[in-house]
DNA sequence: AAGGCTATTATTAGCTT
DNA sequence: CAAGCTAATAATAGCCT
């Protein structure tokens, strides 16, 4: 095999992060690192036990997931979790979410700006806590005369998730972390799944792609 | 300066994609990595216009998160699209969110109940939760449909008492809490990559981590 | 334990089929 | 257009600070 060597390719150049102008370039970049980005993720859960969903939605509306052990699983579990923890704000006011959303935009736009060349992990550690409260901070610092009823039980159960989580993490730091092998490769699979062919070491993940929207 | 070059490292090396065994180094490359898949996601966006959500779960079950333009809305999006298939699915769906409105108010009826029969059960861990005054503790018990305009209003006061101690809590334990956030959800913090020096488009992403499960 | 530093491996941009 | 190719860039494992 490959007997002539041939040296008719430039091979890798450097590209700038920017958009793709190129419709056909971009789509093929987009198919290439598409499943690179995959790939890293099913390392990421191979290596490290970690469970990771990824969606992509193309510029075209179609959609790409990859998740190990489930997609909808992860997803659940995130979205419940932060159910658990504030099963109030959503609902009581969806529209405050989404306020909030655009702020976070806004103020987002000038940490880039001020971030720009900045190190962003240091500061995202830093500002978790605030962002925290933030949200909490809506019940615990809005003026109780202006709750009704419901309001007023709703904040009671947030305040009691609140003090049971401020107790979960006292009580856990103070104990070496236990390492919480959940499933040890337990991995379900489903989908076709889309492997180059290796042996992927059995690393089986709902991989799909291709819903059009 | 620096004409000196230090052969002090190895260099990378290849590892087997399997899982790592040393806690240390797992918990090390699992933040490497995660930091890579996350840009490489960025990236994904920015050159070609797509829309991508990540959510990883650690072994340790904290909660890491990235999304452009918004976690949520691309989870929305996704869960929405699965929803013919998967009814369960899509809870957060903002038209169930309306209807979630109703089922929450039932659901809470049922806690309430239940709270009423296994109320002291809970009241034994060691906390200023327990300082609140014998008195108080009981509006917190109590079904609140049966509490008169006064007793509401001492109820308002013991909450606000719970406020602040809990608010003490988490401020007491803000270092600690820092990477394991009570709550969040699109709010976790935002990031926009780290560009390396060249000109960083405007992609900003919701980039939060750390909630624990 | 969080960053910095290379030597290497891994990914991939632009071509070619 | 999906599938190779290859050179070059990007990511990172193991160390070290």
């Amino acid at each position: 095999m490959s007997t002539a060597p041939k040296r008719r390719n430039m091979g890798r150049k450097k590209i700038p992060i920017e958009k793709i102008q190129r419709s056909a370039h971009r789509q093929v970049t987009f198919s290439k690192r598409r499943t690179g980005l995959f790939k890293k993720a099913s390392e990421l859960c191979i290596l490290c036990g970690a469970e990771v969903a990824i969606v992509v939605f193309s510029p075209a509306g179609k959609v790409f997931s990859f998740g190990h052990p489930y997609v909808e699983s992860i997803i659940d579990r995130f979205l419940n979790q932060h159910d658990h923890m504030n099963p109030n704000v959503g609902l009581i006011n969806a529209r405050i979410r989404e306020q909030q959303q655009e702020e976070y935009t806004e103020v987002l736009n000038q940490l880039q700006a001020e971030k720009k060349r900045g190190e962003t992990i240091e500061q995202y550690k830093k500002t978790e806590w605030d962002t925290i409260s933030d949200e909490n901070r809506y019940w615990l610092g809005a003026p109780m005369d202006d709750l009704g009823l419901h309001e007023l039980e709703q904040m009671k159960m947030t305040l009691e998730e609140l003090r049971s989580k401020v107790l979960d993490e006292m009580r856990k730091n103070n104990h070496i972390l236990a390492y919480n092998s959940l499933s040890d490769q337990g991995f379900g699979m489903v989908a076709p799944f889309v492997g180059q062919g290796h042996h992927n070491n059995s690393a089986m993940h709902w991989w799909s792609g291709g819903s059009n929207a």
